[in-house]
DNA sequence: ATGGTTGATGGTCAA
């Protein structure tokens, strides 16, 4: 199964980026976030003529939205509230005996401080409340695929400057610690360390306030694929398609693919 | 310490 999961910032402004995206990759199925679209107006036709008859969508109007987009069929579709907010940041979908998970987390604002900045407690609390409902429902051996962005860069080469983003939102230590224990409490595998060494520098999104997004290279890994023990050993490769962020008007999240075998 | 850009929206807010 070739799974992509990108950040396109607007289903509906660069569904000919998806189509592209689509032709370049071929996924089985596709997790999208910043979808910005309501349901009633989420472009089903135009996924089912994409190649993908079995769609879950979850959106609202402005900002937020998830959606899958699968060549298999989609059972036990659910979509959890976090936080007690109506936010569509959270896509669970069944798909041939894998539960695939769509997730948003939020990016939480500009000052790193719970206290100062309702955003970042938010994301803080929503990553908190993550971990505590991973940690009671699931198990190693479950089947379980966590794709989405994350908004958190964790290792020092998931940034351009560790130390210079130190204090900024998306690699604080604070975040970091709790993505961590998120990760632990399954546990899950990063499907994008498992083939690219830590010492490498991967990134998947690039600011859009840079006038040459090229320049020094300046960008960090806030997109995620996690897989659970169960399905570690069926992992088979990753691609970033950073060329995505070179296009016409692109998204500032590039797509990700990992490609996972069947059983 | 600050500003930089983009998208949905029709004021700003979120990222």
């Amino acid at each position: 199964m070739r799974l992509v999961t990108w950040n396109i910032n607007s289903v509906r402004l660069r569904f000919d980026l998806l189509r592209r995206v689509v032709e370049e990759l071929a996924p089985d199925v596709v997790c999208l976030q910043e979808t910005k679209v309501t349901d009633d107006l989420f472009p089903a036709d135009a996924c089912r003529e994409l190649g993908f008859p079995h769609l879950a969508f979850h959106g609202m109007k402005g900002y937020n939205g998830v959606a899958i987009l699968s060549k298999r069929p989609l059972a036990a579709i659910h979509k959890p509230l976090r936080c007690d907010k109506a936010d569509c940041r959270h896509l669970i979908a069944d798909i041939g005996g894998v539960e695939l998970h769509c997730l948003y987390i939020p990016a939480g604002g500009d000052i790193p401080d719970p206290a100062a900045n309702a955003k970042f407690a938010h994301k803080l609390d929503f990553v908190r409340e993550l971990t505590a409902w991973y940690g009671t429902a699931y198990s190693p051996d479950k089947r379980l695929i966590l794709a989405g962005d994350f908004n958190i860069a964790p290792l020092e080469t998931d940034v351009w400057s560790h130390k210079q983003l130190l204090s900024v939102v998306s690699h604080t230590p604070i975040e970091v610690e709790l993505l961590g224990k998120l990760q632990d409490s399954v546990p899950f595998v990063d499907a994008m360390r498992h083939f690219i060494p830590p010492e490498e520098r991967l990134y998947t999104w690039w600011s859009y306030r840079s006038p040459d997004w090229t320049r020094n290279d300046r960008g960090r890994r806030l997109d995620h694929v996690w897989v659970t023990p169960a399905l570690k050993e069926s992992l088979r490769g990753v691609q970033v398609l950073r060329d995505a962020r070179a296009w016409t008007q692109p998204s500032d999240h590039v797509p990700v693919l990992v490609e996972i075998a069947e059983s």
